[in-house]
DNA sequence: TACTAAAATGAATGGTTATTCATTATTTAG
DNA sequence: CTAAATAATGAATAACCATTCATTTTAGTA
């Protein structure tokens, strides 16, 4: 097996542990177990447990860029982007669930190298919602007395939130396009009916 | 001293620490000594570390059941009252910062006392959205095709995320009660301009 | 004041686990 | 095929820290 083969083995099986147990539950040796090595042999690959979390959020976190990106690349109106942003957020925390519980859990820790995390890729990836409202402000589609950086968090707060619950349920009633969808319009229209705005 | 002070002095002593340091990295002797007492001491009152967290949801929590419940009670229209929830969450961070920052990070803890919180006093706590959201869909200032389960989580998510940038940065250029405002004003009306709709 | 019960103390215990490293296995190259 | 170099192993190490409990201090009472 190459290098980079077990390099990714390994962030699999944290991302299972990490998921599981989350971080200070989860030991090494369940990482190792789960990744079939030694333990040992994570010390080759990883500097220390810190190092395993930190690269998962930056590699993961990359790919799902990379991915949302990519689906919202061939639209043009602000308002689907931003339809499309929640359902591939919806999707992605249910293709990749425990990967979606490892960044809830942990992403919430303020110790300083999570804070760095929320600096770089995390924002990355809620900035792409900002970029689409900024668009959106641009041809008036949008309200432009609406800040950005307010509405990129308390959208991405709303499905974050929101997903949570399938995360801890998931044979729920809600299902979660059906829950991408009502976001998107409470964002979109408000929850006060048009007649009386 | 009673014993219910000594009571209070090692939750608010723990509150600091865990707020601070996170849960698992904060030292029952820490506590201690934040509390002036002996780490033995920390035992005739509590279990045990974990329940020193689940004592200090329950209680905690409960008093911003009670506070924010008050603010709310006077007012009729629930287009105000969501206003005025949003504007008392966003206090309650501002004034109680190092609980807000126990509660976000804890809170998604996925352990199997913590999904025990999840459902009572922080469930109890997000029902007064849901709440407010039935009464306005009852006399039609709501939109009824939405579903209060999701709006309740929304909402919540939204608020939860934004106060998160001030608590990681209190020196921030949003000030917490604009960005009540905005994230209400949302909710209500959309991001969309209403001629439009 | 003297005695007893209750409360508080903090050093010692014991279990846990991240990390190391001497040893073994595998791969590569000549 | 053989010998170096590289990679993997897992038992041993070395903290770390929640919890206990024998001892001391304080509070209550007569």
């Amino acid at each position: 097996m190459k290098k980079a083969d077990k390099h990714k083995k390994i962030l699999a099986a944290a991302i299972h542990v990490f998921g599981e147990k989350g971080f200070y539950n989860a030991r090494i040796s369940d990482i190792a177990k789960e990744a079939k090595v030694a333990d040992g042999t994570i010390y080759l690959y990883f500097n220390n447990k810190h190092d395993i979390l930190l690269t998962l959020f930056e590699e993961e976190i990359g790919k799902l860029i990379v991915q949302i990106k990519g689906a919202i690349a061939e639209e043009k109106d602000p308002r689907k982007m931003l339809k499309i942003f929640a359902h591939n957020h919806m999707k992605l925390v249910i293709e990749k669930k425990e990967l979606a519980e490892v960044l809830q859990m942990e992403l919430r820790q303020s110790s300083a190298p999570i804070k760095q995390y929320r600096n770089t890729s995390f924002a990355d990836y809620i900035n792409i919602i900002s970029d689409i409202i900024h668009m959106g402000q641009e041809i008036k589609v949008f309200r432009s007395n609406l800040m950005p950086g307010v509405i990129k968090r308390a959208f991405f707060g709303a499905l974050d939130e929101m997903s949570r619950l399938w995360i801890l349920a998931p044979d729920n009633t809600y299902s979660m396009t059906e829950c991408a969808e009502q976001i998107t319009n409470i964002f979109l229209h408000g929850i006060v009916p048009a007649e009386s705005h």
